[in-house]
DNA sequence: CTGAAAGCGCTTACAG
DNA sequence: CTGAAAGCGCTTACAG
């Protein structure tokens, strides 16, 4: 073997050389379709050994016709709801012979349309979504031509009623409804929300529940007590801080989101007022810090878990069963967490 | 167009034929390599509208021998650092064209030799590899066989002497040893160390330096006061509380990681004892929850970004220049931060 | 500037 | 049970 040889990779024909044989006997071999005579498996396994052979799977996967990859787009490596879920999400499909290719869109959501093209041309099977803004009508579009050619995808948590594709969606209404009755049950009557962008479905859901519970108990909505934050915790602190200046009056902050709650507790923290003795915080997916607080934190966390389960089993049912069917949509419920963050 | 046809994917094949023309020519418009006629322009980029034409990447990759991505290993999707490291690194590649395919050995290190293995077969052309376990030896074996092959692979803060492939280190040692330096000086003898499992480099640097910085000052060690913990809160905390019940007269602590230290505080929390009051606590890459506790956390952390620049420099560097250098390490330093949780 | 053809590394009918 | 050959969807010399 000279210097040039040995740095080309290892084919199949350099194995079925090696071994004498051909290569259509070394691939049932190697996939063990067709049963392959002991005396040659014993020839083959050792020029794979001395060659150092790896099959390689793009050569298989362009002739298979199939990758076994299933696309995730989430918002941001920082997002710790999505990368949770992930976590969970590759080991269901690992289990079941499929990689995770994993991208994000860095928060900007006009890169998204740019994402599922590229993950669409290394012929992923499936996508998996999760946006944390308002789809473009651009992506919506492609969604839905996707779908057409019968690829399945799965989104998460953004209802489109203009996307033909599979949803896993929460109860953010009931679970805030629930959250503002509560908090209105212990007597605050000054609640605020700090909700995510204004746009997303699922900031208008939470929006809507604290606007209806408020209406339904006869109290005025204020204008001064609803923020749209942008999710990060910078934001949400100095939104926060604002609010508690210029509105001393709130007794009772909603969070939705864990660097929301993350920006509040700072906030709370800068201006020196006690949880829940000053304030009580309701907050929504931060339950890593719960327990290095002071106190527990009253509030809703996403069962990352049960999300990754419906999300496999969705996707999954697809790749068995085919697309004849009409998008289902998978309801998740938010898990309610008791602790003292709430007088 | 009949039913058959419309579920079969469109290929160049069916651009061209769309368009009246060859297929190379085809290929030639879409990667712009050679100039296409612009009449002819205009027919392809018709046909590939009306057909819904996307190139597949895994023919385009089998063809050009390369797959333009790198991929990266890390302990798991709960690993904070390791999860913000591919954050700057997955923008880092994108912008030099390069696609990031990420994997998580679930913290069993057993599996690492087989997920390597996964990505060869995938034709990764790079390999990033994070441990938070000692690299078991078939997996060293693995690794120097593909810097034979001339297949870059980095490796973050796991400096095995026996591997010969390139390597990012942390200043663990002068950063503990000066922890505990600063601890002695403001009179603490009774230290305790929460570090990683024994066995990882990195937890035997932090345990060295943690000794010989007692050493030089006379103090002794007690073995009591040195505990390896998994990683995780809650091994951390119970740990933690085992060693505030059993040595009372510990006023000092020291941990080596973002769980650790969240365990570390539960435990102080569960005591009811206060920091640094009580207890001074000397964190470790743990910055997202310092500024929600009623005292700023001093310690260091992890720039991630600066090792995601190493990272990305080194690899890409390796992808222009060749192979012929000798193995490369590169140094990144810990950042201290001063908060209010030492006496 | 374009077309026809070879070939990337596999898998899989098809003969034998 | 094995070999020879076709073909997956591309790119790229090579003629023209």
């Amino acid at each position: 073997m000279n210097d040039h040889e040995r740095n080309r990779p290892v084919t199949m024909k350099d194995v079925a050389k090696e071994a004498g044989l051909a290569v259509g006997t070394v691939s049932n071999y190697i996939n063990g379709k067709k049963s392959v005579k002991s005396a040659n498996r014993e020839l083959i396994e050792r020029a794979i050994k001395t060659l150092g052979y790896e099959v390689n799977e793009v050569a298989r996967n362009l002739k298979m016709k199939s990758s076994k990859t299933v696309g995730v787009i989430i918002p941001s490596f920082s997002n710790v709801f999505a990368v949770s879920t992930i976590s969970h999400l590759e080991t269901i499909f690992r289990n079941n012979g499929y990689t995770l290719q994993v991208s994000s869109y860095n928060n900007i959501i006009d890169s998204l349309d740019e994402i599922i093209h590229s993950l669409i041309m290394k012929q992923v099977e499936g996508l998996i979504i999760m946006p944390a803004s308002e789809i473009p009508q651009r992506v919506i579009e492609r969604i839905n031509s996707l779908i057409d050619q019968r690829r399945p995808i799965v989104v998460f948590d953004s209802p489109e009623e203009q996307t033909r594709c599979d949803h896993i969606v929460l109860n953010n209404y009931e679970v805030i409804k629930e959250a503002t009755n509560r908090l209105l049950g212990r007597g605050h009557t000054h609640i605020a929300l700090l909700s995510g962008p204004s746009g997303i479905s699922s900031s208008t859901e939470r929006l809507n529940a604290y606007i209806d519970a408020l209406r339904e108990n006869d109290i005025t909505v204020e204008e001064d007590y609803i923020l749209n934050t942008d999710y990060t915790k910078s934001t949400s602190r100095q939104m926060c801080r604002e609010l508690l200046d210029t509105h001393p009056e709130v007794t009772a902050v909603l969070t939705a989101g864990y660097r929301i709650t993350l920006g509040v507790l700072a906030a709370v923290n800068d201006k020196e007022l006690s949880i829940p003795g000053d304030i009580s915080v309701f907050g929504f997916d931060a339950l890593d810090i719960s327990d290095v607080l002071p106190y527990g934190l009253t509030g809703v966390y996403i069962p990352t878990t049960k999300v990754a389960d419906a999300i496999a089993e969705v996707m999954l049912g697809r790749f068995v069963s085919g697309f004849d069917q009409t998008p289902v949509t998978r309801h998740v419920a938010l898990q309610f967490i008791q602790g003292d963050s709430i007088a």
